[in-house]
RNA sequence: GGCGACAUAGCCAAGUGGUAAGGCAGAGGACUGCAAAUCCUUCAUCCCCGGUUCAAAUCCGGGUGUCGCCUCCA
């Protein structure tokens, strides 16, 4: 049974979906102005990992990201860029796609860009203003705040709090201060479709609203976002689509924490947005990607260079598990499982049943986490064991340590390259030496490894070697 | 002014009524020629004050502090 907390409704609640077995979520994507940041990647791969976690649950689950490729932000930057709106729009939605691939973020089923959805945005638009919810003056069109009578339940507050608090200037064409547009009037420049009011673009809002109904229906699962988009994004997404319709919109809001850098808030002004492109040159992306799983979704996040290196060095104890485990695959032995190996089996079946129970509970990564570290301390005292291991004991473990990897996705892809020959020569020049105890000769080879990355370690069964991990950020 | 979140060890971070997960760092030990990896031991009365309760980090009230939203933002 799995638990969601629900911006709507502010409780945990059940998670029951529309259709049995299926589930429709619609995730705000990227505006295509820019690369994406290291907060965005938080939200990304926040809904990468519970679209997979669904899907290990046994949903079909059809997940719809969007690229908002209209809107202020793109024609200024077009502009600055001197190019147009659709080039600036490929430009980035090709590196989106390269960053989104490096983090090990999986695509979503759906991708679609406002500007080839102007029609269907247009519909919802148009039923709008049949049903008197929004109104028309000289080429704008408007959506009338007050004729939605539960605007603000999203984001709990009254309409005349959120005008109360209103910090900018009221176009005067407005009825209400509320009110937003649904379609801007063609400027000069600019890019522009044809429509009942003449030629214009879409205000940000209802792509969102026209784009989930579109692929998922009028009332589907769950609609995801960043934190900041409570206000007055997705309230509007609701005012919209509800207006628009009169049933229900997305029955679940799931809303990711800030990520904050080095404890203060990201923004343009403070010269702190790091983004994921250049952060990936000098960090492990699957460091980041574990890094930004470490916490519970829903937390703020704070990032700085020393809590990346923490979350390096605590996916590197995981890792070498594994890398333990595959390397031993080749000298397990057959028969029946002893006591102890008895006892370890009944230690990953709970493990495996708590890593469901707290993924369930409102999607504790954190927690699960850490159900991952405390079996992987039984895993490692029993490779460590004299007596050896059995196929049928670690081949589970391992199968487990995979299963889970194909939700979070941070585990090392193990490639065991061929030893390029000058380094075999040099492992076995040092065994000879040690053989005969030269061990200033030894010391000397290993270090050299060393600095290329390699690292030995002296096993009882002989002589081992594994790649460092990529050097993570320590600046 | 309105709404909301958060405060747990040196650092990060779970835990929402039954006496503090996990990771990083540190200390001690085992293993090793020395290492590496690994294991063992060790490191917190949970911001403060009241209250409810047999029992509170967990619920209630009051403080203090940090932050967010009400404007483009993931």
């Amino acid at each position: 049974m799995i638990k969601l907390y629900n911006t709507l409704t502010g409780k945990k609640e059940t998670f029951k979906p529309v259709k049995e077995g299926k589930v429709g979520l619609y995730a705000c994507g990227p505006t295509v102005y820019d690369y994406f940041h290291i907060g965005n990647a938080r939200v990304f791969i926040t809904f990468d990992v519970l679209r997979r976690y669904l899907a290990y649950r046994g949903y079909a689950v059809t997940f719809v990201q969007n690229y908002t490729d209209i809107d202020d932000k793109m024609i200024k930057r077009a502009a600055e860029l001197g190019i147009t709106v659709d080039e600036l729009a490929q430009r980035y939605i090709k590196a989106y796609e390269e960053d989104a691939a490096a983090l090990g973020i999986r695509l979503p089923d759906q991708q679609p860009r406002a500007t080839q959805h102007i029609q269907q945005i247009l519909t919802v638009i148009q039923q709008l203003v049949e049903r008197g919810i929004a109104y028309e003056v000289d080429g704008d069109v408007y959506y009338h705040a007050q004729a939605f009578p539960s605007y603000g339940k999203l984001s709990h507050q009254p309409l005349q709090e959120l005008a109360a608090g209103a910090r900018v200037e009221v176009d005067p064409r407005k009825r209400h201060p509320m009110d937003f547009a649904l379609w801007k009037k063609e400027k000069p420049g600019e890019p522009a479709w044809e429509s009942p009011w003449g030629q214009g673009r879409p205000g940000w809002h209802i792509e969102c609203s026209a784009m989930a109904m579109h692929y998922l229906g009028e009332t589907f699962d769950i609609h995801a976002g960043g934190q900041d988009l409570i206000f007055p994004h997705h309230e509007n997404e609701i005012a919209q689509s509800e207006g628009a319709t009169g049933n229900p919109f997305a029955r679940y809001w799931m809303h990711v924490g800030y990520l904050n850098i080095n404890k203060e808030k990201m923004s343009k002004s403070l010269g702190n947005v790091l983004n994921v492109r250049e952060l990936c040159q000098k960090a492990d992306p699957k460091a980041i990607r574990f890094f930004l799983l470490s916490a519970h979704y829903r937390s703020p996040l704070n990032f700085s260079p020393e809590q990346l290196e923490q979350a390096k060095r605590a996916l590197e104890r995981l890792n070498t598990m594994l890398y333990n485990i595959q390397e031993r695959l080749p000298r397990l032995t057959q028969g029946l499982p002893d006591q102890e190996e008895e006892a370890l089996l009944g230690q990953l079946a709970a493990s495996k049943e708590r890593f469901v129970a707290v993924m369930d509970d409102d999607f504790n990564t954190a927690e699960a986490i850490a159900v991952l570290f405390e079996l992987a301390r039984e895993v490692n005292t029993y490779l460590n064991r004299p007596q050896g291991q059995k196929e049928n004991v670690l081949r589970p473990l391992l199968d487990f340590y995979l299963e889970v990897d194909d939700i979070f996705g941070f585990a090392v892809d193990e490639e065991i390259n061929p030893l390029e020959q000058e380094i075999a020569a040099l492992i076995e020049r040092r065994e000879a030496a040690r053989s005969r105890k030269d061990w200033a000769e030894a010391d000397s080879i290993r270090d050299t490894l060393r600095e290329r990355g390699i690292i030995l370690e002296d096993t009882p069964d002989g002589v081992r070697w594994r790649m460092q991990e990529t050097e993570s950020s320590s600046q």
